[in-house]
DNA sequence: TAGTGATTTCAGAAATTTCTGAAATCACAG
DNA sequence: CTGTGATTTCAGAAATTTCTGAAATCACTA
């Protein structure tokens, strides 16, 4: 590997992550490398800084594509591809999230809807469709915010952020002053 | 594997999904049915329900406890140790969240930090601390609105969530008529 | 203290994942 | 069509992770 050092410690500290975020070493290892590039670079080159073979660049990179992390450029009169990540830290953050969804949340979520669909043939069947109808309702509505809170522009999803669980207390000011009445959604619960 | 149907769907697909949890399929398997067992369960009993090892139940165990996601109950006038769940999913859900940050983001924060804090040799290098700060910024935003709302009572929080993106609606409607001024943070930025 | 059963440890076996080099494919230019 | 360089594929090698059985430890009792 061969990186001036800030970029190295980086790089290196990417790929020892990658195991814990569910990507391995060298996906890791080149996303960080992309992240920090001052300009798109190609997969031969991608090989030389890491020290690793052609080839698993190449699967790598497919890899990061198949999570929309990568983004592919051209130079005029070069028929190599270029990569980079995008530019914006925030719309980074919107892919992953987005991508992890599909990957770590959906399959639970059918298949606990799946399950739930059957008749208990048991009391332990009753009882574990129980609590796994709990944790379906916990996910549902953690999805349904997530999907509410995409969909804002980054200025206000940043303002969001930062007033973090004051949110409440001017919920509270609000509620006291003015009688809305319930705003809370109906609980959709058990009945998928 | 011996298991009423329902509860063995859960638990093998707990199991498959293990690695894209960054858990391994062990792990995943014993935690789900722990989660839908209505009594906790011994080790033995484990390891006969899932056809595996008495030696692989003792360590998935051991990281299930590191991960503080299982209890640990006895039963009078019995030397074996049980196993369980917390009984409330968003408990769960809190532990989660505090483990993974811990594993995560943490050790990612901290390395941005220590790498932010040193002097750029050549352009490259400036180029990448630049990104690395953006990063940085963003990873602490994500994480003080999390230290901040996780204090909050699970009632509040599930308003919280139940209300979405709708809360922006109420902020603006708060500041055209209210004139609070800005109340965001000032943002720390790049001087870690 | 010796005996019993629960639990843990750990070296090596088994399984899985990652990585490589060689060959195949592809896209384009002459 | 042929040659050239970029890229991908893929079988097997290498590395890593997971799992097991046997032995060790531990906690308690008689």
């Amino acid at each position: 590997m061969n990186l001036p050092p800030l970029v190295q410690s980086f790089v290196l500290h990417f790929g020892e992550m990658g195991s814990r975020w569910g990507i391995n070493r060298t996906v890791g290892q080149i996303y960080a490398l992309l992240f920090v590039s001052p300009a798109p670079v190609c997969a031969e080159e991608i090989a030389e800084s890491l020290g690793i073979s052609r080839s698993n660049v190449s699967m790598s990179l497919r890899e990061l594509q198949a999570w929309n992390l990568v983004i592919l450029k051209h130079k005029p009169d070069d028929r190599r591809d270029f990569f980079t990540t995008p530019e914006d830290v925030w719309q980074i953050l919107r892919t992953l999230a987005e991508e992890r969804k599909k990957r770590e949340v959906d399959p639970t979520l059918s298949v606990l809807r799946e399950i739930l669909m059957q008749r208990p043939a048991s009391d332990a069947e009753r009882h574990a469709q129980q609590r796994m109808s709990e944790m379906h309702t916990l996910i549902e509505q953690l999805t349904h915010w997530y999907e509410d809170v995409k969909q804002l522009e980054t200025e206000r999803l940043a303002t969001l952020l930062s007033l973090g669980a004051k949110v409440t207390k001017l919920l509270e000011a609000k509620d006291r002053v003015v009688s809305l009445g319930r705003s809370r959604r109906p609980n959709p619960a058990n009945k998928s």
